[in-house]
DNA sequence: TTATTTGTTTAGAATTGTTCTAAACTGTTG
DNA sequence: CAACAGTTTAGAACAATTCTAAACAAATAA
């Protein structure tokens, strides 16, 4: 009961994750699965390609860096993730989809979500001719004080 | 006198230039002037290392790759320039140093500047514990209407 | 079910942007 | 002008990412 229990609560989570997959035209690959699931856990996420290949083989997932990619940014086409502007040496996906804007620790490196009601940006600039909004990103660098 | 110009010209700026260099304790050297005369003829721009290297050799300049990354990098810690966030496959670098903001169309890769004193965040939200601020990035994406 | 088709995964090669290395060269100072 | 310290360069090295094409697994048809 206490082995099992994991993988119990995994083949459950499973289910919506395949359902999520589908519904996004994507088929429910064992591999697919396994990175749902350390992405979709609930609270939001923030990783690299690297980091999450990292977490996936420490958790013992049987997974390669390509297929990561692969999934990064099939899940962000399919609007399950979004990438995040950093820094120019590295991709960030962040499950986070829905409008909001990042604290970036230079100190460490964190991202940090700010919470969307918090900032705001009240008039919007005139945009050139003929052109609309696709997005905004804000980023606060941040550092420690003194 | 008409051949002779630009020669003219540039030798007058490049005594500018000079004073610009050594004025952040950098050699003014041929290739640094001609990258300066290049970033600082007035008007703010926007380069990547390679536009900027294409854009020297198309002009002929002798100069090579990696004294173009050297210079920007250099150049930009001395305060000369500052790196943009765009895209996280390309370092770009800005000659307005101040404090503003972008519009990047993800259409034709056209980056611009935002006038100041459009844009502004009224309320920044509140810190994380300990953290100050290090500087704000808002960038705008934008695409052709229909 | 099994067979077939189509989509997926993978290792490793390839590509791209950027930095490094160490030798040749140039600006600066005395 | 000599001597030193900083700079440039070609090419190697590197790191992040994408590509390739062969093995494999999911979906579908039979």
């Amino acid at each position: 009961m206490d082995k099992l229990n994991t993988r119990i609560d995994q083949n459950d989570n499973y289910q919506s994750l395949t359902d999520k997959l589908r519904g996004v035209g994507l088929r429910a690959t064992r591999q697919r699965l396994d990175i749902g699931s350390l992405l979709f856990s609930g609270k939001d996420r923030h990783v690299t390609a690297e980091s999450l290949h990292d977490e996936a083989v420490a958790s013992g997932m049987k997974i390669s860096l390509a297929t990561i990619y692969n999934a990064l940014n099939q899940f962000t086409d399919a609007g399950l993730l979004r990438e995040v502007l950093i820094d120019p040496s590295r991709t960030y996906f962040d499950t986070n989809t829905s409008s909001h804007h990042h604290f970036f620790n230079i100190d460490n490196g964190q991202l940090t979500d700010i919470p969307n009601e918090e900032i705001n940006l009240p008039g919007l600039p005139n945009l050139p001719e003929g052109q609309i909004i696709d997005g905004v990103d804000i980023l606060i660098r941040i550092k420690p004080e003194d």
